[in-house]
DNA sequence: TGACGTTGAGAACGGACGTTCTCTATCGTA
DNA sequence: TACGATAGAGAACGTCCGTTCTCAACGTCA
């Protein structure tokens, strides 16, 4: 057999399982998820699962980057469909509303997963705080764009909306951060500490 | 033995089993402590247990409960020291920074078991909500003395600098969230929807 | 065609979990 | 002192988990 068709193959098996393993880790948890559900979920065997990823914990590391490139592409994309900068830095704010409505909506999958998991394990751990610090400096710049020197509490209103949705299960948390971002873009403070 | 010793040891019992299982769950999570650790950490034999609490569903309803009464009354003391209005405002995020940097300062408790058991426990879910609406018609309370209509937002920034204070592990974010509210509540905008 | 490395399907393994049971010791009461 | 209910200590039970192993089927190349 061909080593480009097995790659290809590969690549095929690894985007199923990492979709499958996504729905189920998202709606229900790491631990409360067993492998063998990720397989009948997959339709992938445990032996060609394990042979992509040696661990539990190896697929949850990919699992995230993988969610990680699809949120940020998404939301990026929903933004940057906007030209003026202060406009844009609210477009996040709909988007969020948009997610929060979404079914199935179960709050940030990083912060769950950090909440679940700890510091039990490191490389988690390095995920979780690597998608945060990125989707921090993304918000900052499209922030900085603005000239308005707020980017820490405009982040601080997004996480906070998402958690408050999350657990309440009302978007409304969206809105309340939206009109807030408003408010201090227009109020050009004394720069913040 | 007569009935009232017998509840007199129940109540301490009671006690220092919630204390050793909200310390345990707390650092590690629900589901990656086992009832052997809670017995051993208590001090309590299996059996006293669970004839306090049926399952361990039960004991970690009860444990949150109690952290509820605990971490309300120690915000609640530490904000009504002071006087004015919106310096007891301000007081709010002066505490969030102390908790931020204890040590063993693992992020919102609630937040992370609902991350961890998501609607898979409704009586925990209901924990989870009955706590963080209690801490936002608190922090709405003392937020509308002020006579500035901003509680929502200035909960989104506290939910929000918990999160990210937990994830990066820095108690940085409650300056920041302090700085905005204090921008928010200067501002006097319009009523927000 | 025939030998062989690899695969799929699922059983099997070792351990951990929540919960219950056993057995002995203890204590209050007569 | 003798007895019955209760408590403590921990073994035991049934289940589920992550991971590995077995074994039959298959496709590939000499």
């Amino acid at each position: 057999m061909p080593a480009a068709v097995t790659e290809e193959r590969n690549r095929l098996d690894r985007a199923a399982l990492l979709d499958a393993a996504e729905t189920l880790f998202y709606a229900h948890g790491i631990q409360a998820v067993g492998m063998d559900r990720v397989r009948e979920a997959s339709g992938l065997p445990l032996k060609r699962i394990y042979r992509l990823f040696a661990t539990k914990e190896d697929l949850v590391v990919a699992m995230l980057r993988h969610r990680d490139r699809r949120w940020r592409a998404d939301l990026t994309a929903h933004v940057e469909s906007v030209r003026d900068p202060r406009a844009r830095v609210l477009a996040v704010f709909d988007w969020l509303a948009a997610w929060f409505a979404e079914p199935g909506f179960r709050g940030c999958a990083w912060i769950n997963v950090h909440g679940e998991l700890g510091s039990s394990s490191e490389p988690v751990l390095a995920e979780v705080r690597a998608h945060k610090r990125a989707f921090h400096d993304q918000l900052a710049a499209w922030v900085g764009a603005t000239g308005a020197p707020v980017a820490e509490p405009v982040f601080l209103l997004a996480e906070g909306a998402i958690v408050t949705a999350a657990v309440t299960g009302d978007p409304a948390p969206a809105r309340h951060a939206r009109a807030a971002v408003e408010t201090l873009l227009g109020c050009a403070p004394a720069s913040p500490a």
